[in-house]
DNA sequence: TGCGTTTTGTTATAATATAACACTTCCAGC
DNA sequence: GCTGGAAGTGTTATATTATAACAAAACGCA
């Protein structure tokens, strides 16, 4: 595993923990440039795989976005639940979720290595304060 | 449901069906622009957000790219493997899905409405083809 | 026909991501 | 200490994906 990108990690790693809701590469490079201002895109984006890599930060595929990991666990398989309301994301470890996910796909020979699992709804705070239909 | 973009979307589908891998919206542009030079982006966005509604076609979240729904019956749950050697998609419809899923992240009271749930790693054909490690 | 609504066309630009290469840093081996 | 290669960082530029905004045309219907 590379370690490119190692400056900044621990910054991006706080600003994305301090936000409750996925923020975008930008959004991340927004808030270093106050302490930085000559930050360019390559530099968040290299630390972004990296965190990745290691399991600090899961990407949205979905949002373009980036959340920290919440279990102390990294390496799992999780799924990642969006609100539509307040746009936070929770995060679920399944522990054998992929191999649910392989058998779903095992008829077609398919051999899956990485998954992708986001789901869009509401959470429960916001789903309270919500009239019924 | 809008009907905005519906002037190309036999087209988009076309151009979909035929490509066995994903497509960009702007790979689907270059080729409607044979055709019809003066194209713009927004018109493939249009007919493909139509078709997306209509459950013709879906969006790979993780790739940015596009696929023509490969199963007969639409507004389904399904999985979509995406081969990392070839490219090539495949569709796996799994009814109770959802409601799986949905109980995965019930204790936390999220309501899903709506899923996303890619595979990516190696398909039957090419992995037969691959060297064992 | 005239009017509102919907769709389409067009221009411009926003938002996301990476290629390419110069420069620096680090460290192993001499 | 020097030196040379590998790894990491900085910088510029640009590629890729997506949408805002508004003008023009088509459509439906009183």
């Amino acid at each position: 595993m590379s370690e490119r990108g190692r400056k900044y990690q621990s910054d991006i790693l706080a600003i994305l923990r301090r936000g409750s809701a996925p923020q975008s590469a930008y959004d991340v490079l927004g808030e270093l440039r106050q302490s930085h201002p000559k930050l360019a895109p390559p530099t968040i984006y290299r630390a972004l795989a990296s965190l990745m890599e290691r399991g600090l930060v899961h990407r949205l595929e979905s949002l373009n976005a980036f959340v920290a990991c919440q279990c102390g666990e990294h390496q799992h398989s999780s799924i990642l639940s969006i609100c539509e309301d307040c746009g936070k994301v929770e995060e679920s470890v399944v522990p054998d979720l992929l191999s649910v996910l392989t058998n779903c796909v095992s008829a077609s020979g398919f051999r899956p290595r990485r998954h992708v699992i986001e789901l869009h709804g509401v959470c429960a705070s916001c789903g309270d304060v919500r009239v019924p239909a």
